[in-house]
DNA sequence: GCACAGGTTCCATTTTATGGAACTCCTGTT
DNA sequence: AACAGGAGTTCCATAAAATGGAACCTGTGC
């Protein structure tokens, strides 16, 4: 069936390659009973090749059928979809830009850190300069938190640099907070990046567990009040909420006609 | 390293999804090196697995560095990109609509065949109907061709199905149409879906090596001359290749501004 | 309560992946 | 022009990882 052979001493490879491409074109996904077959593979080798996938996250399992992983949806949103990205989050981001009056910007991961991909300015003199095509650090801003906790990026082996007197350099320290983000489903920096900034984040799903994307607002420390903090912190939340749902159930307009 | 030794069994299906998330999350590409060195293995092994995924098209290498492949641009133009896709076409594909004054539509590969995700109706009172969600059989379709001939389909086992006298059920005479396509650059089906229904089409590619959806038009056999035929097919060939390079560098709008 | 389909785990077997070294191909250098 | 060096591929004996059959779960329908 294969003209070629494919090199030899890769036989494991290919055929997971091979259940891989067979779920990612099924556009609703495959069931195991389809892929073992298909692939003609033993029951026990597909359960050992998927768990791998799975491991790996280039394969999502939903109850019964499997689906493209994470790694699929972030590649989808960074490429096809970064102006999609940026473009069907506009609105949104506006949206909260205006309620909160301050900073909003929306990143992706990178290695080395977010990458800014889109922001809508303060309504204030004083606010955040353009940073959409910046690289931030992971460990030292809200965005890279919040990514990091949920999987959206992993933290590149190396020092922490320090940016301020505030930063968290110590892996334990990050740990640690990064327990609190998952548990409160967003993250904040204070005056960790830059002296006088404060911001928060939360994290945008595509389809899979792991974010896509991060969502933050952003202000000079002078003028978050702990209240004025609060509202920006559940208006950011709320904003990446919808964010996420926009994302999975696709934008309510044209319909098929 | 790993907290979880991985599930045993499955080493280099692990290393090679190492590889791969690797280089997708590197937006711009990571070299050998870079891979062999950051993965940890040794360089022959890190060939090998490497070799294997491009076979696979899950990678893609360009001078010397390595990109996401085909699936992952199929996959992004699917999901994510399914709206964003049709949408970023429109404009186009009403030109084309408008300069031919045909049928015009755009569809995507599917396992079963090719789903049609976005039509321009013809500006004649006889015309097709509207086809969007429709999935029309690979080896009958013009589009079907297209995709076949450039890798963005395969054929599923099986008999080739019979729809008009004019349909090419055996696989050898398919696969020498399929020589031509490659060598004109669009396909051509000539009744052979429906009595009476001639259509043209050519491949939209992404960034990879193939297609990941086809652009078609379509009309009443009694309406295409030759010379219209001729006519139809070149602006079909040119729109298709606009929409090529509208994916690959995207919009040229909203600057980083 | 039983039978069965759909999956996972176990384990002895052997096929397949492994990595060091040799080799090839380029590119830049003196 | 010859050469040094980096980048990548191929070879091969060795060792280890993948394999598949059977046993074993687990939830569902009858």
């Amino acid at each position: 069936m294969e003209p070629v052979p494919a090199t030899t001493g890769t036989q494991a490879v290919g055929r997971a390659a091979r259940l891989l491409t067979e779920i990612v074109n099924a556009p609703r996904g495959a069931t195991f009973s389809q892929l073992s077959h298909r692939a003609g593979l033993a029951k026990s080798t597909t359960s050992r090749l998927l768990l791998a996938l799975e491991q790996a996250r280039l394969v999502r399992r939903e109850d019964g059928t499997f689906l493209a992983g994470d790694l699929f949806d972030r590649y989808a949103w960074r490429s096809g979809g970064h102006t999609g990205l940026s473009r069907l989050a506009h609105p949104l981001l506006e949206r909260l830009g205006a309620a909160t009056g301050e900073t909003v910007n929306l990143g992706v991961p990178d290695p080395g850190g977010v990458e800014q991909i889109a922001q809508v300015d303060s309504s204030y003199l004083i606010g955040a300069t353009n940073w959409v095509g910046r690289i931030v650090p992971l460990h030292a801003s809200a965005m890279g938190k919040v990514l990091l906790a949920f999987g959206g990026a992993e933290l590149p082996p190396g020092r922490l640099g320090r940016c301020t007197a505030r930063t968290v350099t110590t892996r334990e320290a990050l740990a640690r907070e990064l327990e609190d983000v998952r548990r409160r489903g967003f993250a904040v920096t204070d005056e960790e990046l830059e002296v006088g900034l404060v911001a928060v984040a939360a994290p945008v799903f595509a389809n899979g567990g792991s974010p896509i994307a991060a969502l933050s607002v952003s202000a000079p420390a002078s003028r978050l009040s702990a209240r004025a903090r609060t509202s920006a912190t559940a208006a950011c939340v709320r904003s990446a909420t919808e964010l996420t749902s926009l994302l999975r159930h696709g934008p309510h307009e044209e319909g098929a006609a």
